[in-house]
DNA sequence: TTTTGAGTTGTTCGA
DNA sequence: GTCGAACAACTCAAA
């Protein structure tokens, strides 16, 4: 009884695995014959990001190796090579993973549109999340716009679904593919292994050393106590689903870890019904605050960017993202609050800044943490939480040894001291930076300009 | 409809 | 040195 048709194609995006891939089981079951295919969009490789496309390529190089070489790919704009390649191998079903982007979302009704024109049709299953974008929502029927209620609500949905193997499939071969011109990373800029394998060995070794410690570990940048699954979660080698699987109900770190997910999927969410606030404020009376700009605060931007501030924690942090494509959460709040509360610099500039070297760049969670600590987004932090540098440091790099990995200029000095170099009876050393600005000072401003709005 | 309780991540100041 | 209060109201979710 087979009423298979004899080809379809996999569009893979950001889902570069082939174990619980809704899409693919879609597409095993509707065809006997199944294209793998990848759509080299240089509007994906933008802005920049060199870290992330390079990770990316790593995926593609894992997923082509998991198919026998049988990975086509195609390079140009999706709208032309979707329909290009249904009709070259007489497909009248592309299948994928649903996208929730702003731009993905845009794109995906182009190319539906487009099929349709050699009557092919697109069709969308699962997506890079346990629960899709927009189908949270409160007893009213609106999505929640803060945090709490939003999990609780989820964690219902999201334990309901469960892991699918892979199917059987007869991937197509001999097809050819067209390769984008190789992109070069900075020089020392170290990616962690890319693709399904990889990703599995991090979630094995996260679930066996450090998730039962997460609560507690979580928030110090020199200890390897989170999961570091945030690249792999981005490009889909992993999904949530086969992650939230894997924790056990009521474990402290368990039930701390599964809420870091919910918050990939209520920015995920909040973005969905909101796609403007990828550049704006997501609370409209917060875009009025006053912030610098011209050749001062380019300078200090640039200061913020090179990890040159005169304050360590910050200055590791950033150097930490150049070096690494990622860094510690902990201190993407506090090199964040730093920028936008002691520099005054328009949250979008480190928004984007932070898009172009971290190869976890996700859009959802990078703006809309950004928000939260700028003070203008969702359930975002109250005004007047300023985090002061030196005190984060302390807090959370005790011995200072994050500081000292990150800035070699203080690797000389004692524990807590590298924090707070200019107390030093000898000063900074040599070739330190002096601050850019002075943290108390700065804090004051930052209340004073949210006086003026509020 | 009204009411009530709650809301990621902090810092500073003064007793 | 430690500890609690102040820092602001406001919006959201649900009873």
């Amino acid at each position: 009884m087979s009423d298979r048709a004899p080809v379809t194609v996999l569009w893979f995006r950001r889902d570069l695995r082939l174990a619980d891939h809704p899409a693919l089981v879609a597409a095993a079951a509707s065809a006997e014959r199944v294209v793998a295919l990848f759509v080299d969009d240089e509007r994906l490789r933008r802005p920049s990001g060199a870290p992330r496309v390079v990770f990316l390529d790593g995926c593609l190089d894992a997923l082509d190796a998991d198919l026998d070489g049988r990975l086509v790919r195609r390079t140009g704009d999706p709208v032309d090579v979707i329909p290009a390649v249904a009709r070259e191998v007489g497909a009248t079903v592309v299948h994928a993973s649903e996208d929730f982007g702003p731009y993905g979302r845009a794109r995906d009704d182009a190319v539906g549109r487009a099929l349709a024109t050699v009557d092919a049709e697109l069709r969308l299953s699962g997506s890079p999340y346990a629960v899709a974008p927009g189908t949270v929502l409160n007893q009213s029927g609106q999505p929640f716009k803060v945090f709490t209620p939003f999990s609780k609500a989820w964690v219902r949905l999201a334990s309901r679904r469960h892991p699918v193997g892979v199917p059987e499939v007869t991937w197509v071969d001999g097809l050819a593919s067209t390769r984008p011109s190789a992109v070069e990373l900075g020089s020392g800029v170290d990616l962690p292994a890319a693709g399904e394998r990889a990703a599995h060995d991090r979630l094995d070794a996260f679930l066996e050393e450090a998730v039962d410690d997460y609560g507690g570990q979580r928030d110090l940048p020199a200890v390897d106590g989170t999961s570091r699954l945030s690249p792999h979660l981005k490009f889909g080698t992993v999904h949530p689903r086969q992650v939230l699987d894997r924790l056990a109900a009521g474990r402290v770190g368990h039930d701390k870890f599964r809420s870091e997910l919910a918050w990939r999927e209520f920015y995920a969410d909040v973005l969905f019904h909101r796609p403007d606030t990828v550049r704006r404020a997501f609370n409209p009376k917060m875009a009025a605050m006053r912030v610098d700009a011209g050749p001062d605060a380019d300078a200090r931007f640039a200061a913020w960017c090179e990890g040159r501030t005169g304050y360590p924690f910050v200055d590791a942090g950033m150097r930490q993202l150049v070096a690494e494509a990622w860094m510690h959460n902990r201190v993407r709040m506090v090199v964040a609050s730093f920028l936008v509360k002691d520099l005054h610099v328009d949250w979008t500039r480190g928004a984007a800044f932070f898009l172009e070297h971290l190869a976890d760049g996700d859009l959802a969670s990078n703006q809309h943490g950004w928000q939260w600590v700028a003070g203008t987004g969702t359930d975002a932090a109250p005004y007047f939480r300023v985090f002061n540098p030196v005190a984060q440091g302390r807090r959370f790099d005790p011995e200072g040894d994050y500081v000292r990995r990150w800035v070699p200029e203080l690797a000389g000095l004692p524990g807590a001291a590298v924090h707070e170099p200019w107390a030093l009876p000898a000063g900074a050393p040599e070739g330190y930076p002096d601050r850019v600005a002075d943290h108390a000072a700065e804090r004051a401003e930052a209340l004073r300009r949210y006086d003026e709005i509020r």
